[in-house]
DNA sequence: TAATAAACAAACACGAATGTATATTAATTG
DNA sequence: CAATTAATATACATTCGTGTTTGTTTATTA
């Protein structure tokens, strides 16, 4: 159609970022057009094209967009020395970082996508290796706050930094996971992730 | 060609369904097409629709060949009463479940294409209703375990077995999936498997 | 041993999704 | 206010995957 304001024009490249995240959400990634994307939004493939450069562009912003801002300050935290109990500032951390994704459908199915980029993307070589960074960074981060703790003689000495990393990142993907899925509406991540959290980390600490 | 024997067709029945194990594991599902599975197998297409109706029944197949059988042994397990202590039963069998999944490649990713189904499947009803009912079955065997051991007041009273089930499914989810992952390769979920649920089920317990 | 059917390969037809090129209209700028 | 360019829609070409049909050869069976 017509050239619109710089303003509308932003409205009309978020109002196509939130129509993948839904899509996305429904119909996984791959079996999600941006055809689909587009009428959604009720716009056609044109406005898709002028404001990403094809699906995997798509994928990219989005995570810039509604993941990326919101871990950084959980990242942040973890890496920053506690003034009380490390323990309980990891612990903390964790906690709102698991809340915060589980309460907005946005960010957790970012994280989404990122950890299942197997089957995101298309050739095995090109977002692959950008979601694989991003998914690093975190579990490196939660690695890294593991092995100050065990410096300060705060670990478990029974588990080695690298398992309990592994093992609960893990624990973080299930969740996310299975959040998503329609099956397992038992429990309520929104109410329960703290008593989830707690039952898990209970055994990491000395 | 020319027509094989019955032994000759069921060699190629399963040659077809290993290919599609390692090229599924490889690029995902959904980035895997028919003429993948054939050309791996030196095969053509024809190959292929003659043994399967289509791609969702080689997933139904393969789930059939190489996790159901494996299993439902498990599965049992856990629905038996045990003769001793209910507890250390449903650990070992937690322990044995998990390494006999993460040691067998082919079961491995049959149960990975299972947990995400959402990214498997194109027409959300078909073979996707079949997947999550398998999920179901597994889920609903751990919980009832769960619910059978704390009528025996065997069960932290800390944390339903609602809860616990949930935990320990996406715990579970999380390991099998981020195990096929490149990443994440600082630990061996062979020789560390047990550690790893030990470490998970610390706290179920009273 | 002729007839049938099994086990594929090869060819065909079709739709769907992508990327690109062009058209259109209205902001914006000089 | 003319020229330009931003923000889309529309049209087109092409590729890719699928499902089906047909062909071919050989095992099986009556």
């Amino acid at each position: 159609m017509a050239r619109k304001t710089k303003e509308e024009a932003q409205k009309t490249y978020h109002l196509l970022l939130d129509s993948a995240v839904t899509l996305f959400a429904r119909q996984g990634v791959s079996h999600t057009t941006l055809n689909d994307i587009a009428r959604k939004a009720s716009l056609t493939r044109g406005a898709v094209y002028w404001h990403f450069e094809n699906k995997e562009d798509v994928i990219k912003a989005l995570w810039e967009r509604d993941a990326a801002p919101t871990l950084e300050v959980f990242l942040q935290a973890l890496s920053s020395p506690s003034s009380t109990d490390g323990r309980i500032h990891f612990c903390e951390t964790i906690k709102q970082m698991l809340k915060v994704v589980v309460q907005n459908p946005k960010v957790s199915q970012a994280v989404r996508i990122v950890l299942n980029s197997a089957e995101s993307t298309t050739h095995q070589t090109a977002l692959q290796i950008y979601l694989e960074e991003k998914a690093m960074r975190i579990y490196h981060s939660i690695l890294d706050a593991l092995i100050h703790l065990e410096r300060h003689a705060q670990l478990n000495p029974q588990y080695t930094p690298q398992l309990l990393a592994a093992a609960l990142w893990s624990y973080l993907h299930g969740l996310v996971d299975s959040n998503m899925q329609t099956h397992i509406q038992q429990i309520d991540l929104q109410t329960d992730s703290d008593q989830l959290i707690d039952l898990f980390l209970g055994n990491f600490f000395r």
